[in-house]
DNA sequence: CGATAGCTTGACTCACGTCAAGCCCGGTGG
DNA sequence: CCACCGGGCTTGACGTGAGTCAAGCTATCG
């Protein structure tokens, strides 16, 4: 039962050093633990949610459906990311929670959520840079979109995952479980599907990556770093006091 | 003196009630004033900021610069913006602040932010609150770019400055200052100068703003909203208790 | 062994970028 | 008072990155 928790536990514990006594908080927190298939929404558009969600295993993602039923992917969470933590202190949640790929996650209720931040100040930095890190993802991001060209963007994102994942031991060496459809990398990359699938190929020929059966591996990492401009100093991956 | 403070309070109030007390415990924040001129850097890029920057007059933007020169600007921070309160926690910043025409701000020593978030876990979570909204802008910008064209996409942002400010008190009827150039505005929306200003004329055209002499004039809101799909609730605007 | 979801490709269109020139206006200095 | 300058705005011509439409292909699964 208290193994359940740990990927949170690790993922905090590369910003800052987390006592024994707030790994206790932590494991004691009251929760329930849920499993949704590929696709399955987990916090819908417009819910006023009484709890959050962590992911423990697998990838969900944050969806917002434009007026014209157009989908924009605006952010990928990992196993240890808290994803709805936000919705903890912004009551009105205007996008949807859903899963990429089999997915499960632990949910815990806010009012246990609010006592952590009324009694423990240090674990609620900590929770609180993990949403801090989140934004600093949304302006690269934003950057991606503005200025990148479609495959430079694409590469920046890879970076990025691998990265991220790395940083929770994720990885197989130079590559990573992805199960996303070029439809959904389109939708997260602000494409259509026909270009998602044009620009991946440009990618492939030149020999950066391979992508095949929900599984991304990297082939250069030095050229795609380069070329996109990636530096994962945003990430905020040392240890610090915080 | 303690009336510098006041956007401060004003900006958390928005959120939820704010006692004597902990307007207080704001008032007594040691603290710098600083004015800079339009486009002076505040915070440069790969700084680590001991102090935090908080908005009292006038835009500051955070920009980001990528490999081959090229500026993205990531936020556009308003009067009673804590501009600079992630780099309390985020030690690493990988974006400069600049202001957007001339800009007064108050700068608080980090231990003494630090020590507030000890010490009243009400305040901490509304400082928390704001930066949440924050990262909920960015995530309606990263919907902007990647599935809106670019007229809706320019309608939504004066949607959204128009939405802020006037939750601040900071507009005149239907007017508003905003001193940014053409070349700034593409840096905004990740246009070329050229297209930034092809999309403001369409907009003129329509009769749905006016934007000149650095003021932004809404001449129809209603289809400005209707037309970018313009829903505030992501600014979380209503008093709850959090 | 169809059915279906996902991937790939080609042909064509269009939104937006680039390049280049001209205009307007306020500021400066002779 | 006027010539000059530079920054910001506007316009046109043209190129290109990315979208759209449509079809065929491939793999998986009941």
């Amino acid at each position: 039962m208290s193994v359940a928790i740990r990927p949170l536990i690790d993922a905090l514990q590369r910003y800052d050093a987390v006592t024994a006594e707030e790994q206790a908080v932590i494991e004691a927190l009251p929760r329930t633990e849920r499993t949704y298939a590929n696709g399955a929404d987990i916090v819908s558009e417009g819910d006023r949610p009484v709890q959050s969600c962590l992911v423990l295993e697998g990838y969900a993602i944050r969806t917002q459906v434009l007026e014209d039923g157009e989908r924009q992917i605006t952010a990928i969470h990992i196993a240890g990311d808290f994803v709805d933590l936000p919705s903890l202190l912004l009551k009105t949640i205007d996008h949807g929670v859903a899963a990429l790929g089999p997915c499960r996650v632990a949910l815990f209720p806010h009012d246990a959520l609010r006592q952590l931040t009324d009694q423990h100040p240090h674990l609620t930095r900590l929770l609180w840079l993990s949403t801090l890190v989140d934004a600093a993802i949304h302006r690269n991001w934003i950057a991606g979109m503005g200025r990148r060209l479609a495959i430079d963007h694409l590469a920046h994102l890879v970076c990025e995952l691998y990265t991220r994942l790395q940083s929770r031991g994720l990885v197989d060496g130079p590559s990573f479980p992805f199960p996303a459809t070029q439809a959904e990398l389109g939708d997260i990359l602000g494409f259509s599907t026909v270009h998602a699938n044009r620009t991946l190929q440009d990618l492939r020929k030149l020999g950066l990556v391979r992508w095949e059966a929900g599984r991304i591996t990297i082939e250069d990492y030095n050229e795609l770093a380069a070329r996109s401009g990636f530096n994962p100093a945003y990430l905020n991956l040392q240890r610090e006091p915080r």
